[in-house]
DNA sequence: CGAAGCATGTAACGTGTTACATGATTAT
DNA sequence: ATAATCATGTAACACGTTACATGCTTCG
């Protein structure tokens, strides 16, 4: 296997997805990120059109097109090229990000937490708690979930709930210190 | 306090910087973003002074150039404007993406995990778990943190541990379903 | 037939990255 | 003196976003 950058996470995706479906247009690649709410991208036409050219260019997919009057509909299918390229993706070994706690912007906000008030800070874990447990009754497999899709949904929730216990354990922290400060 | 487009997390970072740290140059800014570990954004000079133009252009920073040999080092502050700013950037209410979980690469590629052979897969698991506990062992508070930072951390390594706890008990399901095909 | 939306793109833009350039300062 | 590193940028690029353009199909 020829020596080729790191693929992203939306080319791996979109790789998956053709091996999960099979033969498939670019729209529909974009309709499951479009339907799905739990995919962070916007499946735009402008990321998937040329990100499925790119592949083609790289030999990771070959395209045949069939007859869909005067404009063409073009079906992208994974070549074993690209099927050895998503399962080396896929992978271990991990790149660092893949493994690398991701960002979490409340997380980033706690740092700086003491530049708002008392008033505000009750209104932050407040409206964060209450979000949270909004997102989780959210995480709800869609009914043509497969066993895998149902444990990767599993990990959303468990890292939400993880995130509530923990903001819920700094308040009770920060209210404590509070009170023994004004005792 | 005129409307104005959300605020990215790096401007808010950059303006958290400001707001911790008094006024700073920009290689400052950088700097933390380079010596700290837990930072995912590389510190590039190429995002921090372009950013720092645009926040001075839009009244959030303003700049005094102190002499420096010929060229002149440029102190940024908070304005009072920024101030607000940066708090709202803070606050509730929050955009939807600061409380929606963060992409999981791992659990994304769970996902796709039967396109992996058995084989692979208990590579898969030991690799992760692995790369995992490693990273748990990174994340230690810096000497100069303060409570704040501490429960940022805290939240990190909770979150870490979610996940090799998700981790441990998809692979046992998963082994678990193995074993009673054989038998 | 006309409107909605399906399907295939293109254009302009925003934001962050790496790599490079270059002057000033510090250490050996 | 000269090498390293501090400090301030600039340039080219990668990748994803929104917004737009346009042809085809379906349904009332």
């Amino acid at each position: 296997m020829a020596t080729l950058r790191v693929l992203s996470e939306l080319e791996g995706c979109v790789l998956g997805h053709l091996w999960k479906y099979g033969p498939s247009t670019a729209y529909s690649v974009r309709r499951e990120m479009l339907d799905s709410p739990s995919s962070h991208w916007s499946g735009s036409a402008g990321a998937i059109y040329p990100l499925l050219e790119r592949l083609e260019r790289l030999g990771l997919v070959a395209s045949r097109t069939a007859a869909r009057g005067e404009r063409d509909a073009r079906f992208y299918a994974l070549t074993p090229l690209g099927m050895r390229h998503f399962q080396r993706w896929l992978g271990p070994p991990f790149e660092r990000d893949v493994v690398s706690i991701a960002v979490d912007p409340l997380r980033t906000r706690i740092h700086f937490l003491r530049a708002l008030g008392p008033r505000r800070r009750v209104e932050f874990f407040a409206s964060a708690r209450a979000e949270l447990e909004r997102h989780l009754e959210e995480l709800v497999a869609p009914p043509d979930a497969d066993g895998f899709d149902r444990w990767s949904l599993a990990g959303a929730r468990r890292l939400t709930k993880a995130r509530i216990t923990w903001l819920r354990q700094v308040e009770r922290a920060l209210a404590r210190r509070a009170s023994t400060r004004l005792s």
